[in-house]
DNA sequence: TTTAAAAGAATGAATGTTCATTTATATTTG
DNA sequence: CAAATATAAATGAACATTCATTCTTTTAAA
């Protein structure tokens, strides 16, 4: 029989990801897709039970691509400004490093499909997370929050500097371009960890 | 001749809003959309130049509404930890009130038209924020950061937990709900007031 | 009588998916 | 070793829908 040729579904996945970003979810068209990607759009068919699946698979791949990243050199024992220090230069690298992919993620953030993924994440992040947390409340590194207060001060304004750096602008008006530099970055982490200290 | 019935325009602009919300930009159909409003589709273009257009009117006045809602009881002479008190305030129960406004919102940010509102942005809100920072670093209330690095400490929280709020659930697994409490609120802005106070 | 609002049918283009067919390769046969 | 067969990969055309928008006609009020 005829062999697979591994390097249409590559193509396909890398196209697909490419149009989410650029023309948004519903810009995904399979037949535009299919021409992108140099393939049949029934081709398309064979490797992805259909369009939702195509967008699932994808979404998976890169969600487990960014847990990897995000554990690089981090253990839950460490003191937890060591820690959080590691996790938020871990999360810039591959942010910084991943464009393609947080614009993707922030696609699928407003769609049912993100639920379906979040539901399915890799347990063993999550636990990680929480005993990292747990280790530092008990030890008085970290205050004693609800984990979404604690992950809205600890994430959110890492992620949000990386919007601003991705969208090149925010408050300079149109002209003026920001970059995110590692001290800005640095200086933003060293606030963050004053508040969550006791 | 025959006058303008202005209800049909009030209900063109709530039935698209919800219909955005609902089922994401690219779910506003014309032809579904002048269905749900009562109306003819050609109707829709007396109102609206086009659809794009229908999308900008709708996003310029809720736009509006939250740039005025924030200001309520603001000044920018405020003692910075009293201004920042008063927006996480106005803004919390602005977002709290008006959750299909907030995910509307979600909705056109990764689209061509956020930029378009964007620079069409009340300036008095705009100049009313940088003077507020401006006094609050002079007077020794708040350290000196870039304003991307103030902003996403001083809000990208707030936004967050309301995030967390409105898709009811965050880290607690898929059956735990998570609601947003003022106790709650008051305790992540208590921790950002101290990141951000020198 | 005049005028614009409002309607509904119609436009061509684009949508996701499937169909019947062709192509390429692995295995079996002579 | 070469020819025949089997099988899944790959194709391009075709499907019925749906899309945003416009055309022509009707309706209501000044």
């Amino acid at each position: 029989m005829r062999i697979r040729d591994e390097y249409k579904e590559l193509s396909i996945k890398k196209s697909a990801l490419e149009m989410v970003v650029k023309q948004g979810i519903d810009g995904l068209s399979m037949q535009r897709l299919a021409k992108l990607a140099g393939v049949s759009p029934a081709t398309i068919y064979i490797y992805f039970k259909d369009r939702e699946d195509l967008l699932l698979q994808i979404a998976l791949e890169e969600n487990k691509k960014m847990s990897d990243a995000t554990l690089i050199n981090f253990n839950p024992e460490m003191h937890f400004a060591d820690g959080l220090r590691i996790q938020w230069m871990n999360r810039a690298k591959y942010c910084m490093e991943n464009q393609l992919s947080m614009e993707f993620w922030e696609q699928l953030k407003h769609t049912p499909l993100y639920e379906k993924i979040f539901e399915n994440m890799d347990s063993g992040f999550m636990n990680a997370m929480k005993k990292f947390v747990h280790n530092a409340i008990e030890r008085k590194e970290l205050v004693r929050v609800p984990v979404e207060v604690y992950w809205s001060i600890a994430f959110a304004p890492l992620y949000q500097l990386v919007k601003f750096h991705i969208q090149g602008k925010s408050f300079r008006g149109s002209n003026n371009s920001f970059s995110l530099s590692e001290d800005m970055m640095m200086q933003a982490l060293e606030l963050v960890i004053k508040g969550l200290t006791p």
